[in-house]
Parts: structure tokens; sequence; C-alpha cells
DNA sequence: CATGAATGAGACTTCATTCAT
DNA sequence: CATGAATGAAGTCTCATTCAT
């Protein structure tokens, strides 16, 4: 009665579909936000039709959840060279750019703002993105001998410079130059010794 | 500005819907964002009808912008005591402790999110709000003797800190002492002397 | 504060768009049954638009409802003459005539389809239509002298005629015969004296 | 046929899934009518995907059609005494007793409701469900001497009195006790002699 | 034969905005 | 000035049906 279980029965999923569906959302959801980005936008922009999306996430909230669940931290991060304020600019730098070149403050903006109706944004950008990233900032700064601050302290300082920067306005041309700025800020203090 | 309270010709309660109406705009901004923000929710919560509201502010945007400038930053300050850490401890603590109650966050995740299609909302936020709230911080800063870093910077790296923090879903219970470690940190830099 | 509570503020609602609306609703019932009677329809008959209709009902069970309602039982009814033999054959045609003439067995099987989904179109009927029918046929009846039978199986009977016999789709042309005959059973019995 | 159901080869569980289907559809129907009924939902309940019932039913009247005629009057029929009396007691008994167990009326209220768009399931009760019936009680008249009315009026008249007691609301704990009300009435008639 | 994917049409409802009183 | 009516555009989700495996 139970067809066989060893094999897939029917067509199966194409995985293009489920990629480009994904890709398509996040792309939107940056670009306008979630309540701004509707299934019709992303169904065009993905190639498929609507009811395609619907089949396989059956409301907007689990479609743009798994949207943020498919994004990935940490591809292409540099290994440790054992000098901590080098990594530390050098990963700075390269969270900077990943952010400016993804208009990253735009989904984290979404996230804060759906906190109320859909908290599992947020929740899932903290466990996705946003812990992933703290911890290969605070790997680099484990190597630093005689560290006497709470290290996650010094993490959001450095991940909340680029913050704080965008959201006054502050533009920053050189992000190797304003990373190098910053961290040896963080080590070294902000006063003359 | 007000009318006169004594007469009746004119325009009465006038000045009280406005303040009523922008109340409610910004409070139903902070809980929802600016998309999922009604005119009807505004005018019910104000008090008003719909029109009332489209008779003052021909669009919804308008309408936001008004009440995102109608926002003060400054009220309550407390005034300088010479001692450049102790003040920023204080003016950290009192920041961090306002967007706690205000539930800031989503407030300025909305302006970032809306940066699309409403980039009026981030420039007004900035203008009013980030600008002269950084300006707090650079004023108690400046007091400090022997600062070699940008007064920017460190400003950002406070700010940021409490932004950072935020999104990471750090908690804080106590202000003041998350507050000290920060600005320690931003003076004294992380390493042991 | 409070709008002068004797006098209504704003455009007044206009009389001839609800009935309109709820003319076309229960037109549309009777034609289509509840399902397949879309807003759009109901809408586009009444020559309005379909937020006229949201504004006075909240959802489409609230209009149908409303329109089921709206209907009047009685209006036109024969006074009676004294002669129940009389009296019931005249009221058995109308009624007939006027379940012919609105196809009234469509609504009445849709609210008896609906009766899991929308209990309350069945009570409504039962309410406003069902209940004054029969007691029509009750005060007719009650002139009777030497009645034997449970008056109220006795109005199931004529009524429900008119129900089996178009189920079974018998048709009947003359309607005032068919009242005849149908009372004549009733009362007198199917077996020769 | 039925598939022999000792060979492997042709297209075996074919029946057993043809029933299935059948009377998920039926009972999906009675519950919640016509449009409600989803091909989804047969499917499920029938334990085959959509595409099974499809390859079998090209269309959903198709399927619904089916169900309908596949439905049998007349199983389980006490047979004739000769006592035309309690005999059409039996029957008329055993009639509202079935149509309570099955909410016979949400069917036939689909059926009434679907007449616009769908005739034929209306025709197909008729013929197989309704004329059926309706034999049944002819039957069991035809013993009685001395009849003097329109058998068919009488048949009418008897399952009639169900419709419009439901129709009313009208709830009978005691089904027999009710067969012998109506029956006496129709056949007596409601005048003291 | 049987399954599951894919789709286009459409339904209800919401909302910023414009009118009429 | 202030109100409430009226509306057009749009959004999420459902469903019968057709394809591909």
């Amino acid at each position: 009665m139970t067809p066989n279980p060893g094999r897939q029965a029917g067509r199966p999923r194409s995985a293009e579909k489920r990629e480009a569906i994904l890709a398509a959302t996040l792309a939107l959801l940056t670009a306008q936000g979630y309540v701004r980005t509707t299934l019709d936008q992303v169904a065009a922009r993905a190639g498929v039709s609507k009811s395609t999306v619907h089949l396989r996430w059956k409301t907007k909230a689990d479609l743009v959840s798994a949207a943020l669940a498919a994004q990935r931290v940490g591809d292409h991060v540099a290994p440790l060279t054992g000098d901590a304020r080098a990594d530390l600019v050098t990963r700075l730098a390269a969270f900077a750019t990943f952010l400016d070149d993804v208009r990253g403050m735009r989904l984290i903006g979404t996230c804060l703002a759906e906190e109320e109706h859909h908290p599992e944004l947020l929740a899932l950008m903290r466990e996705r993105t946003v812990g992933p990233r703290r911890a290969l900032f605070r790997e680099a700064l484990e190597q630093q001998p005689g560290l006497a601050a709470d290290p996650e302290d010094v993490v959001s300082a450095l991940i909340g410079s680029y913050f704080a920067d965008y959201y006054a306005g502050r533009t920053t041309g050189d992000r190797n130059a304003w990373a190098v700025r910053v961290v040896d800020l963080l080590l070294g203090g902000a006063l003359r010794r």
C-alpha cells in the first residue's frame, strides 16, 4: 500500500528553482525589507510561478526564514596568522566590505523592525549570522596575549563601530585604513600613553 | 505658537491634535515599523479621524517625517562635570537606558530598512537624533586631556557597542556597570599595560 | 473633545447602496450558493466598489448574514377569511409560487450545505423566514374546528410537500390545483371514507 | 469487472482505490458541500495522490458525479408485510434514521445549491436516490385498499415532512413515534371523524 | 500506473488616498 | 475645520488542472 520508500516517486523538486527563489528573496529583502517584499516579486525574479513558491514554503514568513537561514558566513575567511592585531584588521575590513557590498544594514534593519511581528527573523540572524561572525573576531582576539577586557565587549565595539558609523552616515572609502584605526583604538585605547 | 486657550475663534484644539497625531505615529512606528503602521491606527490612537491626519500631512511619508523630526534629544541631559570618564559613563548609561525604554532599535531598524523607498527618514534621524546625540558624547570626550584617537571613532565605538550588543542579543541588566566597562575599554584599551 | 453626538458628522452612508448590495448578495446567493458568490460579483452587480462592501460588513459571512436577515416574509399576505381549508390553499399556493419565482430551493440548499462552516446562515433562515412562514400556516390551520393532529406536523407536511416535489423533480404547472390537492390530502387523509 | 485478485498482472489495487476515492468524495461532499471539497482532501482521505484521482476522472465534477452515482439505496430494506400502514411506518422511520445518520440534508443541500453550475448532480440524485426511495414508499402504499389520493402526493408529504422538520429545526428523538404520527396523519387526515 | 512538481486564475481582505457633507 | 464614505490598487494564499519522472 505504501509506495516504495527507497525511491522518490514522482517528479523531483528542482534544486535550481529552490536556490533561485531563496536568492531572489534575500535580494528583495535586503532592498526593500520584509513587508514591501511581495511574493509576486520573488516569483518573477526567480523565474517561477507564485504557486511554486507556496508549494515549498507555506507562508511568506517561512520563505523569508528559509532565505535568512540559507545565508552563509565564513566562506573565504582568511586563516589566522598568529598576529592578533593584523588578523583583527583583516577580518574587520572584510566584514565591513561585505556589509557594504550586500547592503547588509538594510537587511539588519528589517530584522530589527520586524522584531514585533516576526521575532524569528532576528533570532535566525543571531543564530546563523551574528554568532558565527562574532566567533571569527573572538578567535582572532584570543591570540592576543595580555588581554584585560571582556572579549565580547571588544567584539561588540569592533562590530558596533561599523553600525554606528553607518547609522551616522559617516562614509569611509578605505576600509582597510578604517579597520586599522578601529582595531588600534580598541586594543590600545583612546588615551596617549 | 500655541493658540490662545481663552479664545474660541481661530483653530481650537489644533495644536493638541497635532501633538497627539505625531506621538501616536512615533509610537506605532516604533512598535511596528513604517509599512505596518496604518493611518487608521494612527487616527484611532490619536483620537481623530483619518481625514484630519491627511488634512495636515499630505501623505503618509510626510506624516512619518514630521513625527521623526519632532523627536527631541537632549532633554534632561546631565551637565558636564569636568571629569570626562565620569561624564561619558553617565551619558552612555543614559543613552542605553533611553533606547531600552523606547525600544529605539526598532525605530532605527525601520529607518534602515526603508532607506530604499524613503531615504528621508534615515536622513532625518541623522539630522535630528544621531547628530545631537553624538555631539553630547563628543562634548564629554573633549574634556579629556591627552586624547590620541579620532573622537568620532571613539563616539562610534561607544554608541556602536550598544547596537552590536542588541543585535547579538546580549542583554545587560545594569546599564551603569555596562557603561563603565565600555568607557574604560575605549579610553584604556583592551590590553594590560 | 467628543464631536456633537446629536448630529452625524461627515458624509452619511448611502441607503441606496446598502439596499443594492444586499439585494445583489441575495440574488447571487440564490443563483450560485455561498462559496461561489464572490465579493467582486456582489460589488459589480450593486454598482459599488468592493471596498464599499467591506466598509459596511467586515467579512463575507457578515454580508451574507445581513442579506438573509433583510429578507422579509409576510408582505402581501392575504387576510384570513375564517375558512381554514380555503385559507390554507391560498397560503400554500402563494408559498409555492414565491419559492418558484425566487428559486428559493437553491438558497435553502446553500444554507443546508453550509451548515458545517456557517451554521448561522441556517439559523438565520429559521428565525427570519421559516418561523414566520410556518406561523402563517398555523394561524390558518387553527381556524379549523375538530383538528385532531399536531398542527406542527400538518404544517411540516404541507410545506414539505413542496420540498419533496422539488427534490424529486415533480413539476407542477398550476400551483392552485396543486395546493388544493395537498390541503385536501392533509385535512381529509388519503383513504376513502 | 473486478480484477482477478489472484494475479499480479493487470492493474492491482485499482478497484480498492476506486472505492476509497469515491467513499472519501461522498463523505467530504456531505460534510462540506461541492465547492469546499478539494481534490487534495479527497486524495489525502483516500490515501492516494491527487494525480491518481485525475487519472480516473477527468474533472472534479466527473468525480463527484461518480460518487453520487455509486450511492446505493435499498440495501437492507425490510420486506413488505401486507399491512400498508405498518410498512409505511417502518420504511419512513428507516428513511429518517438513515438521513439523520449520514447527514443527508447537507448532501441534498449541496445538490440543490449547485443546480445552476452542475445540474447533473441533482439529476443524478433524482435518478439514483430519490427515485428508488420513492418507489419503496409507493410500493408499500399500493397495498392499501381504498386509496383515494394521488400516491405521489402522499409520498411527497411523507418524505417532505422530514425535510420540512429538518429545515425548521424541529428535532425528533424517537424516529418510530414520529413515523407513526406522520403516517397516521397522511392516511387518516388531520380532522376528527 | 502512480506520484509529486508546477502553474494560472481567482478569492478575500487591507490600505493610502480622494470625495461629499 | 473636521468627519466619515468611497475607492483602486495590491497582497497573501487556495485550488483544479497539467507536466515530468
